[in-house]
DNA sequence: CCTGAAGTGAGTACGATGTACGCGGTAACC
DNA sequence: GGTTACCGCGTACATCGTACTCACTTCAGG
């Protein structure tokens, strides 16, 4: 672990730009946005698992040694393209309503999130932060900045949001392989029968409960989603220091 | 991605025993349940990262190939070791008071996840639920069941409490690793210069605020997740259906 | 303009990985 | 006792991350 450790704090020079301007020797021919973004492409066709640096590069037409020009190593191309992301989308200008900023802070996250079904796995344990990642940190606090609430307070709301937030994605992506309409009807067919087993057994009520419950007719995901927000918005109110 | 979800169905059959009984043959010399523990002792040794078929074989004293007999893949194993943990600790007795249950159940939650940091990469996005955990998702529901909540409410609730407590314990284990007086002084060594760079250059008031307030002579981490988590529940408690 | 240093892209090679395949041995059934 | 199903495990292969190396390109200093 201390193994891990010590390869994640390397990338940060890179993270970072590590701004020593060049002087001799060729331009070079990539850029570290280049390259992260080569690697999403990929995520986004193949899968996380089937990112590899050969395949990086093979999409920019070079071989997998010249990545390590830019990049420290594998790891810290995926940090990379965790903070590429963040920067890549634009954030909507601040209403002033923490409430309205917060949701839409959450609805944005939200989307990425499901756009991108590997992303809560870069995202999440990413000791090492990029700027990106840290202008939108500052942004988040920025909005729950003027309530009343100290600074670790704000810290541990922005992380209980973003918690729920992830939490909350992972098992509408869930619920979506168990029995989504989406086309995924393979996995559907074929995890189909355990479910139902586990149902059958009787041992499982509450399971059952929540399963046949999800099967029925039940109101879009959306509407879940603004829900628990609104009720997690409304708990964060309840607890401000104004009371 | 397709590829991966059908891998990871074929997991329920081994994690859920697969009781056709063996007739013929040579009884199986290992129970998925030792080599589920072998695995996460090196887990716990030596990280995740470094769990491979061939080290937990050579752990059991046999070869990478005969762990096939009993796992799927090492995906699988990787589940397997997910729903071991949790089968193995027991449960408190229930109190029939809800909020110290729940309360009890998040201490438990942060308690195992705090002394294994590879958990919560084995536990978060596991649509393979093996009959350990979905155990303990019943004991959980039971909890919040009589408190007038409808079936999604409770499983939204405790979906957003476990998402709390992994964002919580995850911020915990990344904050002892930036300024912690754990045995991780290596780390704070070589990141300590770029966090310095980060607060000096004045662009993240937010993040150097954090940080300084981190260093100072805070209370302990037990006491902040107390509080955490009394204001989580309290919020809970605020949406009930009884206000 | 020349020379050398600095920095580039990329090829080769190595150890480690997950696992498909197949073999020989073992235990229960007919 | 033969058949059959199942066991443990060795071999082999594709793929991975990346250490090392080298030729080439550019620019500063003479």
């Amino acid at each position: 672990m201390a193994g891990k450790s010590e390869a994640r704090l390397s990338n940060l020079s890179r993270l970072w730009g590590d701004q020593t301007q060049r002087t001799r020797g060729p331009a070079p021919a990539y850029t570290c946005e280049q390259i992260a973004d080569a690697a999403i492409e990929l995520a986004d066709e193949e899968g996380l698992e089937s990112v590899s640096m050969r395949k990086v590069a093979a999409r920019l037409g070079t071989g997998a040694m010249s990545l390590y020009r830019y990049v420290e190593s594998k790891d810290s191309l995926i940090d990379l393209m965790g903070d590429r992301i963040v920067g890549r989308e634009g954030w909507p200008e601040l209403t002033g309503d923490w409430k309205r900023d917060l949701g839409d802070f959450a609805r944005g996250q939200r989307r990425a999130l499901l756009e991108r079904p590997w992303l809560s796995r870069v995202w999440s344990g990413m000791p090492a932060i990029g700027p990106n990642m840290l202008r939108g940190f500052e942004r988040t606090m920025s909005i729950l900045d003027g309530l009343g609430l100290g600074i670790d307070d704000m810290f541990e709301t922005i992380g209980l949001l973003n918690a729920w937030i992830d939490g909350h994605v992972q098992s509408e992506l869930a619920l979506r392989a168990y029995f989504g309409d989406v086309d995924d009807e393979e996995v559907q067919r074929a995890m189909g029968p355990y479910v139902q087993a586990v149902m059958d057994s009787g041992e499982y009520p509450y399971f059952t409960q929540v399963i046949t419950d999800a099967q029925g007719p039940h109101d879009d995901p959306e509407r879940r989603f603004e829900r628990s927000l609104e009720r997690l918005l409304a708990g964060i109110e309840a607890t401000l220091p104004g009371r």
